[in-house]
RNA sequence: CGGGGUGUAGUUCAGCUUGGUAGAACACUUGCCUUGGGAGCAAGGGGUCGCAGGUUCAAAUCCUGUCGCUCCGACCA
């Protein structure tokens, strides 16, 4: 394959496999990826890529520039230090917080090792470019980024470090937008099925990025610290975060007037429908929060099965991050912890955020905010203060009805391994970048973003396709696509037996690796199945001698035996179908 | 940020309660043997026990501090 240093012989490739396991790895993926030589960890969310993992995400990246370039990308390298001055002017410098890198030089000059680029290729654009005429312009990048998380783990799938790949289209209006915009979810499309992985686009939430509609792109994998809804009958699909629901409605029933009744000790929940021998549906929950922004109280109401989707209420409210409200801040506006409901509450001391289905309940159970006090019969639309906003600010569960046709969600678990955003003129804004129209006059740029993490995309791979013995490797992504293994490393005539086959495979342009380490059958063996070469060729006294050759699958476990003069096409007929 | 855990050989860990010559397995080196699923035998090399103080005749072990790593939590009303 070209671009990739060549390793033609295992006993030359730096590949330090682990019989034993590293303590620390959680997934499958990140326990193979440390067994099977292909990274090390140099601080936490920091990894060294060994060879085997370089030229598995050289491959991703190779993938990932046709696609890109056929789009009609470009591709530059901008730089990792950037100013601070450019987030300041685009406002993150602040909104972005501790998840940002940031590095002072010696003359006390602030900088960020950048987490992602629209300020500074939005900076780029508008010093140069003045003319929709020059437009659409899409342009990208690989290389690291930096995030300072608060809590990295799993490997590459949460890094401090990462390797992403990140494109920006500039547009002169919505239209342009939106085509560049779809433009990219086909490349994206084609990526991901190029890698051979099993993915779902899925509508998302925008998030701190801002803008408009956005797509994730999941890998499915059980595995995935993203859950999306899909639907069992049409094609929506979306993200957990994201995934609209109808208000749920209740039955008929003569509404009875409120009553205060005494319900010692049931601060949840759980302990309040045991006592009341209620359904937890007829129950009203409710949870604090506080914008870290501005510190002001945040109180939401769903239904006791449900729970509240903190993304969906950011939305609402237009909070910045949440954070768990402290006691005092909801005693101070008439609540009680464990007790508690909209009515008495100081509506100028805290936003209070009614579920719609909430708002739909009749003759429910919810707090008197009062200790050991709940009302019943409350039903919302008639009882609740006029200052409650509703919204719908539940999270989704199995089951849920489909917001497009009403058939049931299914919830799947995903890794989400790229997302592509339409921004609109978000960052062309706050950063003054404009062009002439053809009409003369001056407009800011309508922009996307996109990026996908090429890390993140390789161990997504394994999370996906590994077996308890290693790795499985889609074809197009493995780092060698045929191991050729002389059973004996030390015997002539096996090594140049294998050594034949294997310039074979070279020129028909197989990416092949030659084991001819002087390790015992077994141990080659096991290191083939754990580092997932999708074929294996094994050399033996026997087959040199019946003019055979074996191919082992590692998908499968498969064994075929070819004749001699006949596997080549037999090999290149198995390898398309992995 | 809150709460746990942990730091001893390249790796995974034991030893610490009850202070007294620093250990095992795997890995590594050499030789023999072996070669279809991580072999066997023999002989070796390798650690100022995270760091800094303190107690003691004596500290991996007890005390204090400190640094690193790691796990859980920060979606409970």
């Amino acid at each position: 394959m070209k671009g990739l240093t060549d390793f033609m012989r295992a006993s030359q490739l730096y590949a330090p496999t682990l019989r034993q396991m590293p303590a620390e790895a959680e997934t499958k993926g990140h326990k193979l990826l440390l067994r099977a030589g292909f990274i090390r960890k140099a601080a936490g969310g920091i990894y060294t890529y060994l060879p085997l993992a370089w030229r598995t995400i050289k491959k991703i990246e190779q993938i990932i520039r046709e696609e890109m370039d056929a789009a009609g990308g470009q591709e530059i390298a901008m730089p990792i230090i950037q100013p601070a001055e450019l987030w300041r002017e685009s406002g993150r410098w602040d909104v972005y917080g501790a998840e940002m890198m940031r590095l002072t030089d010696r003359h006390d000059r602030e900088f960020s090792l950048g987490p992602t680029h629209e300020e500074m290729v939005t900076a780029l654009i508008r010093d140069e470019v003045r003319s929709y005429k020059q437009l659409p312009l899409l342009l990208y990048q690989i290389q690291n980024k930096y995030r300072d998380e608060i809590r990295p783990r799993f490997g590459l799938m949460r890094g401090r470090e990462f390797i992403m790949k990140d494109l920006y289209s500039f547009d002169k209006d919505v239209d342009g937008m939106n085509t560049s915009y779809q433009k990219m979810f086909d490349a994206y499309t084609k990526i991901f099925t190029r890698c051979g992985l099993k993915f779902r686009p899925v509508e998302a939430d925008n998030g701190a990025i801002g803008g408009g509609h956005s797509h994730e792109f999941t890998v499915l994998a059980e595995s995935g610290e993203s859950n999306i809804a899909c639907c069992t009958k049409c094609s929506y699909a979306a993200s957990d975060e994201k995934a609209e629901l109808k208000p749920l409605t209740a039955a008929d029933e003569e509404l009875l007037p409120v009553d205060k009744i005494a319900t010692p000790g049931a601060h949840t929940i759980e302990l309040l429908a045991d006592y009341l021998k209620i359904p937890v549906e007829k129950t009203i929950k409710a949870v604090a929060f506080a914008d870290e922004a501005d510190g002001r109280l945040i109180l939401a109401f769903v239904r006791g099965d449900h729970e509240v989707n903190e993304t969906k209420l950011l939305n609402a409210t237009g909070a910045l991050h949440l954070v768990m409200a402290d006691d005092d801040a909801i005693k101070a506006a008439g609540g009680c912890p464990g007790f508690m409901s909209p009515i008495g509450i100081d509506g100028a001391k805290a936003v209070v955020v009614v579920d719609a289905t909430v708002a739909n309940m009749k003759n429910a159970v919810t707090g008197a905010n009062e200790v050991d006090f709940h009302y019943k019969n409350v039903t919302p639309s008639r009882d609740f203060p006029a200052f409650c906003q509703i919204a719908d600010i539940r999270l989704v569960k199995e089951g849920d009805a489909c917001p497009k046709c009403g058939a049931p969600l299914t919830l799947t678990r995903g890794i989400e391994a790229g997302q592509v955003f339409a921004l609109g003129t978000k960052y062309s804004e706050k950063l003054n970048a404009r062009f002439l129209d053809e009409t003369g006059k001056e407009k800011p740029f309508q922009m996307g973003c996109y990026g996908i993490g090429v890390g993140r995309t390789m161990q997504a791979a394994i999370e996906q396709n590994g077996d308890e013995n290693g790795i499985v490797w889609p074809r197009a992504i493995a780092p060698f696509e045929v191991a050729v293994v002389p059973i004996n490393g030390k015997d002539e005539q096996q090594l140049s037996f294998a050594q034949k086959i294997y310039d074979e495979l070279k020129t028909a342009g197989i990416d092949a690796l030659l084991d001819d380490r002087p390790e015992r059958a077994g141990v080659k063996f096991k290191d083939c199945d754990l580092i997932g070469y999708p074929l294996r060729i094994t050399v033996s006294p026997k087959g040199i001698e019946n003019g055979e050759v074996e191919v082992k699958v590692r998908k499968t476990g498969e064994i075929f035996v070819f004749a001699a003069d006949a596997y080549l096409t037999e090999v290149q007929n198995l390898l398309r179908e992995l």
